[in-house]
DNA sequence: ACACAAAGTTCGCGTC
DNA sequence: GACGCGAACTTTGTGT
């Protein structure tokens, strides 16, 4: 039963039903997020603004990163400073 | 240093942090199952296939239907046949 | 001014405005098509099945039938019935 | 023969023959940008930090609005300053 | 019903 | 030359 019409049929169906399983998984954890966010409005809370500081914070870290990259480009693009053009 | 301007503050932090970790869970849960469908890939499948598989039986069958009865319906209404191309 | 750092800086800075230009023509083509999908939408239509059946008409015939005869393999290995309800 | 099955299919068309025309606008649009980065690449041009360029001026406006909000936003978050929780 | 945010898909680039 | 990675765009779902 391995191997109908051409294909690994048990094999496809194992990773069809690990990604279900992780897929489900995932939802438990976006459900609980939004129990969070519903306990944090019952406190008092605003979500929104609650869900703009936690998106705030994911994105300061590489944020950081392309400031630096930027500096870097900025002198290519205005001034052409620095090691530029190496496989014109 | 918990009560700051008529709020707490420091519920407010625990709040942010619940959530903060679950997100990361969430994308470790994410990140399995792109590896699945990596290792999928490596034995021969083809990964859109299976990304539409598992969206379809992810569907309730009777939205779906619904959703198709309209498509027909337009797709009459334009004089184009449906998806069933009962006359291919 | 022109060519600062040994290269041509005019040059990349017409490019660039060039792009720029280019994009803005873009976005305001999309939103000319939003505006077309909203203005169906005020006179009933639905706009999820509107845009369904445009990206229907834009693949070509032949790469959709592949698909689905893939898709119907694969379902077959699985057991599940095809999208047809043959036996509905 | 306006109204086929219900709908007024000749409404229909026309929405759809609209969206689908300016969609090759907007297509026309997109390969011109293809093909003056190409341009710019045959003159010896990074085309990556090109793209990284005009992105990076499209963003800077608005995000200059961010950082604002971001200020008040944070004032909320640990030191709950200023007009707070109104909808509380 | 609208607008914003998340997910999925596609395209271009760098690597092996 | 092909594969995998990453970014851009499109689409779907959720919250207001």
């Amino acid at each position: 039963m391995s191997d109908a019409g051409g294909v690994a049929a048990d094999q496809l169906r194992a990773f069809i039903e690990r990604i279900e399983r992780l897929e489900e998984e995932k939802k438990v954890i976006a459900d609980d997020i939004k129990d969070v966010y519903a306990e944090s409005k019952g406190n008092g809370f605003d979500v929104k603004v609650m869900r703009k500081i936690v998106s705030l914070r994911k994105r300061k870290p590489h944020e950081r990163e392309e400031e630096e990259a930027i500096l870097d480009l900025y002198l290519h693009a205005l001034g052409m400073a620095g090691p530029v053009m190496e496989d014109a």
